[in-house]
DNA sequence: TAAACTAATAACCAATTAGTCATTAATCGC
DNA sequence: GCGATTAATGACTAATTGGTTATTAGTTTA
């Protein structure tokens, strides 16, 4: 009778019902980065995960509600850290503007997440669902905060008065920009004529929002 | 013997091989403003345009062939006119600046080639054929231009000494935001909270990009 | 240790779609 | 008219993929 071997075999199948979904979630998150919503294939996801694709679906009914837990994992939870900071700044509201602006880089525009607002703005005309959900969880409190800061500045006397609703598309168009540049072209174009420095360029945005680009006379 | 009727019958195949590749541009055009470039069926295009897909691959050897000339019918052909407009400009640099935002909204950001960028920025990562091609026949022309006015202006005196290279993207960056806003939030969300009125973002940014958020002293 | 429970699997289905090609029918030259 | 030419067709292929389900095998409990 041949001895059974000694080594302890990895069984094939292991059961890990708590920790899929996050495992799920991340392979996901990195996958939809890559590739986008629509071109990321369940098996995919499933296969990075370390499971088949049958499991993937036995957590998260539709490749949607997977998006969606992306989404919350990685972009909701930011907010409530972000309205305790701007609630306790002390400072100008210049100093607060620039504040945001690189704390917004570093916390979500470079990072992963980045990624996923730039999927989302790509396919929210064919994903509607996504599109409105979207909006709730994430537009609707960024627009709140920002223009918190505006109201800020214009009550003290700092900045002069404006149309904050549209004011507020000023602040967020240049790091929109940034970070979707970061996540398309950014990748494929050679680097050799268009170089974006990121934090280069949010430091001369910053300076150019509230100085303006005309020479003092 | 029933009389023939005299009604002239339009037949089905008609043959016109030089309005084809027109027709079919245009029916691509609109669909992957639409729906963007993968989610476009080649079939549906070629329905648009009044004909069969075998009709299609006919003209156009595959379909990224066909997004190709689309963006040299709808995008590349703009750059000549603008080019004689910067040259031929009379008036302040904050002027030409004005106008040249101005100019490019109604002549191409709210057009259907500003759809056309939108989709390029969104897909750019699965198709790196399309980015280069989009790279050399868009991007570095339109580079190009805008680092000369702000170049005229920091010689004249009128513009304070900048990166050039990073003040380019200050002054594209709320351009591509205010068109894939257009082009893919916009859409689906409600209008009652986000209300983006062009062409008055449009003015409140030339006037923030000169004289800055901040109130003179 | 044996039965019960359920997490995980993989084969499967139905729908989709870029691109091909043999066939058909307008049109042109004579 | 009539054959020759070629623009146009549509049936076809081969590959893909979101989601389902019957089956398998860890794990737990008694």
């Amino acid at each position: 009778m041949p001895s059974r071997p000694t080594v302890i075999e990895t069984p094939r199948r292991t059961r890990r019902k708590e920790t899929r979904p996050g495992e799920l979630i991340e392979a996901a998150l990195n996958l939809f980065i890559e590739k986008g919503f629509a071109a990321t294939k369940s098996e995919e996801v499933a296969q990075r995960a370390g499971v088949s694709k049958g499991t993937l679906f036995l957590y998260f009914a539709t490749k949607e509600d997977l998006f969606k837990a992306v989404v919350r994992d990685n972009i909701s939870s930011l907010f409530p850290s972000w309205n305790d900071e701007l609630a306790n700044f002390k400072g100008s509201c210049g100093e607060m503007l620039a504040y945001a602006m690189n704390s917004w880089w570093h916390s979500m525009g470079k990072t992963k997440a980045g990624g996923i607002v730039k999927l989302v703005m790509s396919e929210a005309q064919n994903f509607p669902d996504i599109a409105l959900f979207y909006q709730q969880e994430v537009i609707t409190p960024g627009t709140q905060l920002l223009k918190k800061i505006l109201q800020r500045g214009v009550d003290s006397g700092e900045f002069r008065s404006l149309d904050l609703e549209q004011a507020v598309f000023t602040l967020v168009a240049p790091m929109i920009y940034l970070m979707m540049w970061n996540n398309s072209m950014g990748c494929c174009v050679s680097t050799v004529n268009q170089d974006m420095k990121p934090e280069q360029f949010i430091q001369l945005q910053v300076d150019v929002l509230l100085n303006g680009l005309k020479a003092k006379q």
